[in-house]
DNA sequence: TTTGACATAGAACGAGCGTTCTTTTACAAT
DNA sequence: ATTGTAAAAGAACGCTCGTTCTATGTCAAA
């Protein structure tokens, strides 16, 4: 492999048009939208660099087809992309936990949820579970402290009622009237959760007196 | 407004296939290619389902623009992108923080790190810092306890010295031989390091021997 | 000076592709 | 029965856009 990773002015300029076009606009230029905006008169031209920028990693092309061009690698300088249709998964931020009150989960959830509450979540926090069984609480004060989670955590959380051993949950305790975060371990007709931070001691109550909301999946401390 | 925000079933199959598509190919199809995937045998049904589909907000179109359609909605089954272009801001992992070990942060950070170890963060927990001051930390071990940080937690930092009173830090300490997360608070020649966790004391230390390796923006605890 | 790779221009070809127009069908409302 | 509207088909028009070919200029190596 002979060292062609080096590319002109030009060909840096084209870049950084395309990755700002394609945020822009949704679809790639033109060949003869690029020459316009970076100044190169001919087609032809424009081609013998977009190929250049082939070889040289930057891009890939679809002959023949109309802006047929795909950014495969960042020019360097990165921006936030402005378009929803590219960006991360999101998912629906549906209120808060506050260890007084009972976490309510709309029925409906998956379909239509409010534009504003959406918040992004990078794909690797979800490990693999599809974003629109996952929901998003705010940690509310600092109840949750012995599963490491503080104030203003925002925790993801898979809708689900039926989890393994293990598996950190958010439960509802009838006895105490709170929602906590705990490890879940089934154990006959009690079920033990285990907080997080390894020095506090587990709780044990009645199978039928505790009802799981979601497992965690992940937490977000944003801004610390 | 009038109630025009129910889409049929061939127009859902219209947006679910674009979604593909430009994922997949980075572009958007063309009427035709819509056509032919939708099972639509006329140019003209497509662009009569293109429309619809503009006025029910789910799309936007660019007049006599080849492949000049963008979504601006999804359809409800998201997917994740794998197109590179697209994606939210990446920071490079660099290491881990394990209490016995300084952080060695690499002087070219900035311009070219491993391909390899890029993780996604959402824009949020960025908090406008530009992505590429950032860089992430990977907590090994249960020092960090007291900071409510666990084994596992990455921590995302940003590369400064100068740091103000109250900032979580991460910081060399000769004396210990460690690196901690602690807020920070210069006090004269000495310098309080305050756990994050309520009930413990603070430590403090000579401002001279202790050297910030970076602020923490925020951290993210995957796959609990 | 000659050679040859590289970069650029310009023009022309032809397929790609959005648009529009005319018809036809289905179905509910009048 | 008539009217009106939504949905669909097919064809034709004309601009869009990638491709290709020829020509010109530059510059370093031979």
């Amino acid at each position: 492999m002979r060292e062609r990773n080096k590319i002109s002015e030009k060909q840096r300029n084209i870049l950084r048009f395309m990755e700002g076009f394609i945020d822009q606009k949704g679809y790639p230029p033109t060949i003869r939208q690029i020459g316009e905006a970076v100044g190169i008169d001919s087609t032809s031209v424009v081609n013998y660099n977009l190929n250049k920028l082939v070889q040289a990693g930057y891009l890939e092309r679809t002959g023949r087809t109309s802006r047929g061009i795909r950014l495969v690698k960042s020019s360097g300088s990165r921006r936030l992309s402005v378009n929803p249709a590219y960006n991360t998964p999101r998912v629906p931020l549906i209120g808060q936990i506050v260890a007084s009150a009972p976490v309510s989960i709309p029925d409906d959830m998956g379909h239509h949820f409010d534009e504003e509450s959406l918040i992004e979540v990078p794909a690797s926090m979800l490990n693999g579970v599809d974003p629109s069984e996952v929901f998003a609480l705010k940690v509310k004060g600092d109840s949750m402290i012995d599963a490491m989670i503080s104030d203003g955590d925002i925790v993801l959380l898979r809708r689900q009622d039926a989890v393994k051993d293990g598996d950190m949950v958010a439960v509802w305790l009838d006895e105490r009237g709170e929602t906590t975060l705990k490890h879940f371990f089934a154990e006959g007709q009690r079920v033990r959760l285990q907080p997080a931070h390894p020095t506090m001691s587990p709780i044990y109550v009645d199978a039928a007196h505790c009802h799981v909301q979601g497992r965690v999946l992940s937490v977000l401390r944003p801004s610390v």
